[in-house]
DNA sequence: TATGAATGAGCGTTCATTCAT
DNA sequence: TATGAATGAACGCTCATTCAT
């Protein structure tokens, strides 16, 4: 077999994107070393010398990504300039069909009771509360908005989606209208 | 060894109890079947007499698990004549800390990021979205509130606790106060 | 369950004729005890009341059913009277598939390289051969062949006969033609 | 324990007959992966790496096995420029005793009844039968023979053999000069 | 850096068999 | 005679991990 060599980061990150798209294909479980490397046409040696366990190389997977997701978001809601409002009807909200990879697409679509894409959906929620508290605290500074605790009120923002996301029966675009409404309507910025 | 025979439903009872604790203790992966039956100081076969499979046994267990909390909150959520603020005030909320059994404490105060944690507060969570829509469609009947679209204050209501529930910063108290105290200023019942 | 209790001898060959059915089908070692006692709707337990072990009982029920077979086509060989030609032409091989009951059609037509087939197979030619052999015999001394080792020619003339009946491509009933034809040949009764 | 690194085709060719070794001693059944391992002084994942499961590497091994045993008597069968008289006169049947390794020894004086020898003994007929044919084709395009169905008569040439292979009250030679003799008498070769 | 054959512990599962009722 | 819950010993198989090359 002919043997590639790569520079050493160029690797270890086509290890983690690998693992990534596999663990969330078939789970935790059901993914073994093997298939990762197989799936790369790389001996299964190789993980080690990346990482020091299959558990390793999955959080270490699970928390590049979910910073990844965040990461996007993140730039719109940091947009300078935006009022609150503005952040709120522009963002993509974890619900936006229209994102622009597979990834994020699956997030939103993705089997439901699928243990992999839960533990992804709180990681990603578990960055985003404090970001979107920062924001809410701006907003208050600049008396936009008038909420005393606004811990709590990131919280709801950010994990109240998750129940929005998982229902399948209203179509993607419908979800995002609704939550829109709701966050603005709960925030009295209607 | 000897030998107690016991009435078959006692013994799948048994089953899924020993099962649950171990699963919530150790996790799916780290606790097998062999760990379970001994527990019970029972054979290992006597398991699949019951249940077809290891995660056929996981998975009932959730769910029945699931369900008995649930059971205990739609008690309070249900009782006839009150209003909702006063439903509000009086629900024990996933966090409340004064439950009285051992699990629904762990719910609140479970290890961190642990799979089954995350999975059977989403399972809970799935059970109780449609009842607090219930409810809210009841208030909104009688002209408690006025919010449009129940289904969606109820999913942000139930999984927006999630987040509050995560946090670890704040005492289990004060997290209840302040989630109690932001529900009814969302839905305008100060 | 109602208990339904049957005379000893009679259970027992319900027990066997089961066993043989479901052996056949599904081979030895998929067949269970459970599968054997579910069948019967009768309790697990109960098969070790009437045979010590699985093993007996599936040797049992190899030796009376290939008995049976053999008791059936003995009949015929028997019959006072027939010379060998006659007696050829009438017998109804292991291939005729105008065999009256399941099994003996079965015989010729299961599933080729199931072992249970194969096996039940040697079992009957084990049988058949000295009664073949008598036959051979018999027409020696009546003069309608001349052959000095009946035993070797009984062995060719029973065991033969798997070869054919493990040809599927050719219909049945032109194979018991053939098997005749050689027969007859072969002992110079043309 | 000392690792021991083979070539890939001679370590799946090691399995392939500490396999066929133990299945034939002791049964498919009585024969644990474990066992096979153990006698090799590996680890029992390692059959993994070679066969998917423990009947493919028992369906490869017989297969093999039976393919080897035919391979060397079609050797002699299909020795140029001989008479079909001469073949039958210097070929190894079956029985023959004098067979210098030791599974064909094993093949003809196997544990009677024993399943595997059974098994073994079909595979081996089954491949020998269009040989077989193909000689008496031959032998008959060079008028040698007048047999119209080769087919039948290559099944009870090759099958009937079994008959006298399982006869343990005569003698090994003795058996291989009746089998030859019969089959001389058959063709009317003698 | 990369290979991939080999390890070895452990797991889920099956099932013949037993025994209290 | 019959039940069926319970036993317990294997067994097939998986797979994270190691290591000689």
């Amino acid at each position: 077999m002919p043997r590639i060599t790569k520079a050493p980061e160029e690797r270890r990150q086509e290890i983690l994107d690998t693992a990534m798209r596999l663990f969330y294909q078939n789970g935790y479980e059901k993914t073994s070393i093997a298939d990762i490397a197989q799936e790369m046409h790389v001996a299964q040696g190789l993980c080690y010398r990346y990482f020091p366990s299959k558990e390793a190389l999955f959080d270490t997977a699970i928390d590049q990504y979910a910073g990844q997701l965040v990461g996007r978001m993140t730039e719109i809601l940091r947009q300078p300039g935006l009022t609150l409002r503005e952040i709120i009807l522009q963002m993509p909200t974890f619900l936006d069909t229209e994102a622009d990879d597979n990834f994020t697409y699956k997030l939103c679509h993705g089997p439901q009771g699928h243990k992999l894409h839960q533990q992804l959906s709180m990681a990603v929620c578990a960055k985003m509360q404090p970001i979107v508290q920062e924001q809410l605290d701006l907003a208050k500074a600049r008396g936009e908005i008038q909420v005393e605790d606004t811990r709590t009120v990131a919280s709801f923002c950010v994990y109240g989606q998750l129940g929005v996301l998982l229902c399948a029966e209203i179509p993607g675009e419908e979800r995002v209208r609704r939550t829109k409404a709701f966050l603005l309507e709960m925030l009295h910025l209607k």
